[in-house]
RNA sequence: GGGAGCAUAGCUCAGUUGGUUUAGAGCAUCUGCCUUACAAGCAGAGGGUCGGGGGUUCGACUCCCUCUGCUCCCACCA
């Protein structure tokens, strides 16, 4: 049968995918084996693939698949996030596009098109996971929102409520007046903006009146006056010193406010006055708390000014300021204006000027989980790969604020809180248990009269117990119920594989829920991925159009070309510059495995051959080295460090199978390969795809159900990983001394523009290369005889060359140029003399032969020796080259 | 402003408690090859003194200080 010698992936793909679905290859249950688990980190059901997922789980099927050749019981959770504020918005935005307003309609209208959105467009980035080759146990799917994962995160709600760590509490959000809502601060986008500066002079009050004297304030929201609550100076400004105890009259409104002190104030910015207006600067705000100063409020949620404003009442906030500028001026409180440009908050969705807004909100207090999950990271118990990442987290452990978990969306968990009548609410999972819980106020309440919190739970709220409810969701909630099976036997998961962003917002809080309701934490090790950037290092988005489509690059070079050209430029923490030509290279490593298995395909093994001498070695060697190569791999792996795994595999298989082993062995044209090696390449072969397999899935499996006969419904996924035997390094580096000795020769002839066709001769010191090794030379640079030095005659003109202490001669009568041939000699010496001078002078030093361990000060003497023998035997091959 | 980190060949990165032949890899480059698995290939070669300066040490890419440049996180100046 006819090969193509063009590896093809797309029809491989395809057919490997349902094969290992249809065989359930991806499920797993609980069993006696050791058990190792991922939990994907679940992406917004509405999102499409990005590069991003790409690398990160490639990273997880690497090691669920190499966790599951291993003999472990390997289980990938996946699932996707209900990310109610990214979802909601497209909800919206969809609905609008229809000409449907959010306004208009009720929230359970507005539920039904969000969970119908969801149901048409939620599978999608799942379905493109299987193109990548994402071995998922695809039956545990969950989905935040599913009503069971909804549940638990109603009991935790009440459970942290019931413990008094949750409470409500007024605190400044970014309040979108557009929008009508408050937003995340990571949904607040900071721009630069022009500005002015205004500077305003607040006249110093005597008992209520205007006196003449005044000082100077500068701001840039000069609408907000009416809302000051104080004038604020530094404790230690001198210049200010006199104002101590006075009070000010606000401008216009001739409020009188007093003088405070306080060590935010910049002493040398603006004019080291700073008015004070708590209800509508978050700073202003911590000011306020601190120094207990009232809080008037004179915006509405329309971003207008309200009655509190006194003062242009209902002007919308940037029409107010040109007009409270004027008056200003006209009044004389203007000292003067000048440009000035800061970073203006702005909403991601609407674009409109974000304005920070006291309101109501629900809270849960961190401090006491986040020292708990501190200790995680301390005690070791939770490994962070890098481990630099350390700092950053204990940083934001240690200063953790209370989380501000509501959020005015409808998309999510709604707050299971109740108001009753008087204004007083209840906590319970349900409006059953809400309402016994009122009627202990007020036994003539009933259900219709309780009305529930219209807010719905901040996304991490449900996120952070993922963990846990992907096995059993009715945990959450009840630290003592007993885990279920699956709980039990998968928890804590092994790896979790994520980006260093979500560190905080998710991560750490995962490892409090863990303790929290397991008394565990969730994993033993976080793998953080860098960004995937492009060539020039920006951030992938769309809005810059710089990202590939994923789907398209795997229709391009195939999915396991895909996977390498990722995985071997990331190492973990750092940022990827991702560039097509990485994606070539992978594709290009698939075609050449594909090749080496078109060459050794077409073998023909007989009887009556039998192994030379040359062969066996190879064969010795080559097993010797993939021992040794697994120890490394093995290495790699247990630090993490995955593109150095498949880089090792990587030269590996092109370079010593392919360009040494393969080549060794080789029959020539039309013979016939001896039965040995033949069977010792394929199981070399069946090893090294072994190997290969958790990095390039597709094109493994293809190739090891073609290398010999299996059973309907076995995989290379559910093999064995080869593991490491004995090995004889000195034997692999006498090779290595070999293959050098190889390169040398092929230069020589190179450079002298010899033929392969001509056959050459070689002398060589005795006993330092095993002779079985010398063969490899006959056969790769056509060498008819390997002879001992001492035969070599001695006037006869050749090329010389060293390798370790090892001399060589060629004798090459026919083509020498003595010149340049003592040329080259003379470059040789003059670099060992630089050598050995070098060592000379640290063994002359007499501390450092005193100071230095043995063993360095041994090694001196070998380089020293060494270099001495090299140079004698150059200068004497030199010598004899001269006397021709 | 607070915190963290990075700076090694053209590019992307290794270099594991300072000492194993005067720094390694992949890609890219250059040269020669359509050699009967692969031109998505084969063979060979060139290329860095480890950001600058200072210090510790017998010895520094590796430790300390400092300067320069860059990145990220957090908070943002009225």
């Amino acid at each position: 049968m006819e090969i193509p010698a063009k590896y093809d992936p797309a029809g491989t793909e395809e057919k490997w995918y349902s094969y290992w679905l249809s065989h359930k290859l991806f499920h797993s249950e609980p069993d006696e084996r050791e058990p190792y688990t991922i939990v994907i980190p679940p992406p917004n059901v509405t999102g499409v693939l990005h590069m991003g997922h790409m690398l990160n789980n490639t990273i997880q099927d690497v090691l669920i698949r190499r966790a599951r050749m291993s003999g472990k019981n390997a289980c990938w959770v996946p699932g996707t996030d209900h990310a109610s504020i990214a979802t909601e918005a497209k909800v919206v935005s969809k609905l609008k596009a229809e000409g449907i307003e959010k306004s208009e309609i009720t929230r359970e209208e507005f539920l039904k098109h969000a969970w119908d959105w969801k149901e048409k467009h939620g599978g999608i980035i799942l379905e493109q996971l299987k193109k990548l080759g994402a071995s998922c146990d695809w039956d545990r799917t969950k989905f935040t929102m599913d009503p069971e994962l909804s549940d638990g995160v109603i009991n935790t709600f009440v459970h942290y409520y019931k413990k008094g760590l949750i409470y409500r509490g007024v605190r400044m959000v970014n309040w979108d007046p557009e929008g009508q809502t408050a937003v995340s601060d990571e949904e607040v986008i900071r721009k630069e903006t022009k500005s002015k500066l205004y500077h305003l002079r607040y006249y110093i009050s005597d008992n209520g009146k205007k006196t003449d004297r005044y000082i100077v304030v500068a701001t840039t929201r000069p609408e907000t006056i009416m809302a000051d609550s104080a004038v604020c100076i530094h404790p230690d400004d001198e210049r200010y010193s006199y104002l101590k105890g006075k009070k000010v009259l606000i401008p216009l409104i001739e409020k009188e406010i007093p003088i405070i002190q306080d060590n935010y104030v910049t002493m040398d910015f603006g004019t080291g006055c700073l008015k004070v207006t708590p209800a509508h600067d978050i700073n202003d705000y911590e000011i306020g708390l601190r120094h207990n100063l009232p809080f008037t409020d004179i915006i509405d949620k329309w971003g207008r000014l309200n009655e509190e404003a006194k003062i242009f009442v209902g002007e919308e906030r940037f029409e107010a300021r040109k007009k409270i500028v004027g008056m200003l001026y006209e009044k004389g409180h203007m000292e003067r204006e000048e440009d000035y440009t800061s970073q203006i908050g702005y909403s991601e969705r609407t674009n409109a000027v974000i304005e920070p807004k006291l309101s109501l909100q629900w809270f849960m207090k961190m401090d006491d989980a986040a020292s708990r999950a501190l200790e995680y990271i301390d005690e070791d118990k939770i490994k962070l790969i890098p481990d630099k990442f350390r700092n950053s987290y204990r940083h934001w452990m240690e200063n953790v604020k209370d989380w501000c978990i509501s959020r005015q969306l409808w998309w999510g968990q709604r707050i299971p809180a109740w108001y009753l009548p008087d204004g007083s609410y209840v906590v319970a999972a349900d409006i059953k248990e809400a309402l016994v819980e009122a009627k202990k106020r007020d036994s003539g309440i009933e259900e219709h009269m309780l009305i529930q919190d219209p807010d719905v739970l901040d996304t991490w709220f449900s996120s952070w117990l993922w963990p846990i409810s992907v096995f059993d969701p009715e945990k959450p909630g009840f630290p003592d119920k007993k885990p279920n099976r699956d709980l039990e036997y998968y928890y804590p998961t092994n790896d979790l594989v994520t980006a260093p962003e979500i560190l905080f917002f998710w991560v750490a809080r995962m490892v409090m829920a863990g303790d929290e309701f397991c008394g565990n934490m969730p994993f033993r090790n976080v793998y953080l991925t860098g960004i995937v950037r492009d060539k020039l290092g920006r951030k992938m988005s769309k809005s810059l159009g710089n990202s590939p489509d994923p789907i398209d690059l795997m229709k391009i070079y195939g999915a396991d070309g895909v996977r390498v050209g990722m995985l071997l430029c990331s190492s973990a923490g750092n940022d990827i510059l991702f560039d097509e030509s990485q994606v070539e290279q992978g594709r290009n490593f698939s075609n050449k495995i594909w090749n080496a298995y078109r060459l050794v395909s077409g073998w023909e093994s007989s009887d009556n051959v039998s192994q030379n001498e040359r062969s066996a070695t190879a064969v010795k060697w080559f097993d010797n080295l993939l021992s040794y190569s697994f120890t490394i791999i093995e290495d790699h792996f247990s630090k993490f460090r995955i593109s150095d795994a498949l880089m090792t595999l990587y030269k590996l298989f092109w370079d010593d199978f392919c360009s040494w082993y393969l080549e060794i062995i080789k029959p020539g044209r039309g013979e016939k390969i001896d039965i040995h090696t033949h069977q010792s390449t394929n199981e070399f072969f069946d090893k090294l795809l072994r190997l290969l397999h958790p990095f390039m899935p597709f094109i493994t499996e293809e190739l090891w159900q073609n290398l010999e006969k299996r059973d309907e419904g076995d995989s290379i996924m559910i093999s064995c990983m080869p593991k490491a035997v004995e090995y004889d390094l000195s034997f692999i580096k006498k090779a290595e001394e070999c293959k050098e000795a190889i390169v040398n020769i092929r230069n020589i002839r190179q450079s002298r523009n010899i033929s392969l066709k001509e056959t050459l001769k070689l002398f060589v010191t005795d006993n330092s290369i095993p002779s079985e090794l010398l063969s490899f030379i006959t056969k790769l640079v056509n060498i008819e005889s390997v002879k001992p030095i001492s035969e070599r005659g001695s006037n006869n003109a050749g090329a010389s060359f060293m390798v370790g202490t090892t001399e060589f001669f060629i004798p090459l009568d026919n083509y020498i140029d003595k010149e340049q041939e003592v040329e080259k000699i003379d470059a040789e010496i003059k670099r060992l003399d630089g050598f050995l001078n070098s060592v000379n002078k640290k063994l002359s030093n007499p501390r450092f032969v005193e100071s230095a361990p043995k063993e360095v000060v041994e090694t001196e003497y070998n380089k020293q020796r060494d270099a001495i023998t090299k140079i004698e035997k150059l200068t004497r091959a030199r010598e004899d080259l001269l006397k021709l």
